[in-house]
RNA sequence: GGAGAGGUGGGUGAGUGGUUAAUACCAGCAGACUGUAAAUCUGCCGCUUCGGCUACGUAGGUUCGAAUCCUACCCUCUCCA
């Protein structure tokens, strides 16, 4: 029991209640864990793996998690005025997310302990009364004490409506999956807790609520999202997932640590103190990186990573594993500008020009110093835009 | 329903008829320096067939000329009912 306790507590930041927690574990029952996920972005990447990591903990003291995809809320769309319009999905789209999920979350949690649920199975039913019914076991004072409400309701921004029903929701399907411990972001507490207290109200017993804290994107301050491109997926090149997390702050590795590997505390603890006494940062970040390598992709694609990075930036070499695509053109030769928007190397020949003149772009190697030079029909090269956007071109 | 305020490039936010593709800051990108780190410095930061074209909520109008003036509409916020 007290080793369940602190398996469940490592990397979590909070626990509401752990008293209740412990006497649902001494139930000796499997307990029900949930989770849920926006249908609309299918891509997971690390960000979401620190809460995945917290349910497969939960699975390896013998639990059931339940993948709850929000389909129907999803379906609502748009939540606030400012975001634009969200798109609202269609059956074949939710399907084809969820199987994207399915491949994905399966690195990390246990397939058989594993439900992945919608909860459009339970919400359609639901009907005007029982959103009304659910409405009426909330009160408006209390919403408002969520944070984002609260700032927006003092600063004379919009609330719709709606966006009242979405915690309620959220805790009906607590309710429709009588939950015992909802697992979330932190900045997703005010509702977990709101499942908590409907479920009371429904005459269940309320589910525990865990939050992990939010993991920091690749710019070491905002939180990691797919919106403000600072992300690593779970689905990346090995090369590029390395990549990536080396070129992450020294501070935002310890973060890191904490949240994603599975290294033991004090095992890190003694690596944070090789660093104060002199070893190289970057050797450490090779750590954590074949770690994170590893666990997405194959075991020793880490290592491999690791050796294909230092031949590159040691020694100025090209990546080893260079994609390479065919471009087909009209004319006998094409403006270098346009073939690399073509090949999607930059979003416009705009870009592209700007790129050449600050020096950014070289064809094997060498720096291009003309914007408007030509590429000859028939030729075949190494483009380069920055630091990382390597890619063979066949014209 | 009435009165008022406001909607500007990814964000914040200047700009009230004419070198304004639009001040400034943030974010972003490239280069230098490094450890593909941070910090710092430099440059860039709508699109283009390089002739131009399209942009300041939407649609019209006035004018040689509008983000700036007028009209209608849409949206947001405040106060009153």
């Amino acid at each position: 029991m007290k080793e369940a306790l602190k398996l469940i507590n490592r990397g979590a930041d909070e626990i509401l209640t752990e008293a209740d927690l412990k006497k649902k574990l001494e139930s000796g029952k499997q307990l029900v864990i949930k989770a849920g996920f926006d249908p609309t972005a299918p891509d997971l990447h690390f960000g979401h793996t620190v809460l995945l990591n917290k349910m497969r903990h939960f699975q390896e003291l013998g639990h059931k998690v339940i993948f709850l995809i929000g389909d129907f809320t999803g379906q609502i769309g748009d939540p606030s005025g400012k975001n634009k319009t969200r798109p609202t999905l269609d059956a074949n789209e939710v399907a084809e997310n969820a199987k994207t999920y399915k491949n994905q979350v399966f690195k990390i949690l246990k397939e058989d302990l594993t439900e992945i649920r919608f909860n459009s199975e339970w919400c359609n039913d639901l009907g005007a009364e029982g959103i009304i019914k659910l409405a009426s076991n909330y009160n408006v004072a209390r919403m408002l004490e969520r944070d984002d409400f609260n700032k927006r309701y003092s600063s004379n921004q919009s609330i719709a409506i709606h966006e009242f029903l979405y915690p309620l929701i959220q805790g009906y399907d607590s309710i429709a999956l009588e939950a015992d411990v909802e697992c979330g972001g932190t900045d997703q507490k005010f509702n977990l807790l709101v499942g908590r207290e409907l479920q009371r109200a429904y005459g269940q017993d309320p589910q525990v609520v865990l939050t992990v804290p939010i993991l920091e994107g690749l710019d070491g301050t905002n939180k990691m999202s797919k919106s403000l491109n600072n992300y690593i997926g779970v689905d990346e090149a090995p090369d590029e997932m390395f990549g990536k997390i080396m070129s992450i702050s020294d501070e935002l590795m310890w973060r890191w640590f904490e949240l994603l590997s599975f290294i033991p505390e004090e095992e890190i603890a003694s690596l944070r103190k090789e660093m104060e006494a002199g070893t190289n940062p970057r050797d450490i970040k090779f750590i954590l990186a074949e770690e994170l390598v590893d666990r997405f992709h194959s075991k020793g694609d880490g290592k491999d990573c690791k050796e294909s990075f230092l031949k590159r930036f040691q020694k100025g070499l090209m990546p080893e594993d260079i994609p390479s695509i065919n471009i087909e053109i009209e004319k006998d030769s094409i403006p270098l500008v346009n073939l690399l928007k073509d090949a999607e190397m930059t979003s416009s020949t705009s870009e592209a020009s700007r790129l050449i003149k600050q020096g950014g772009v070289k064809i094997d190697s060498v720096k291009v110093e003309d914007p408007k030079i030509e590429i000859q029909r028939g030729s075949e090269a190494i483009y380069q835009v920055g630091k990382r956007k390597f890619l063979k071109i066949k014209v």
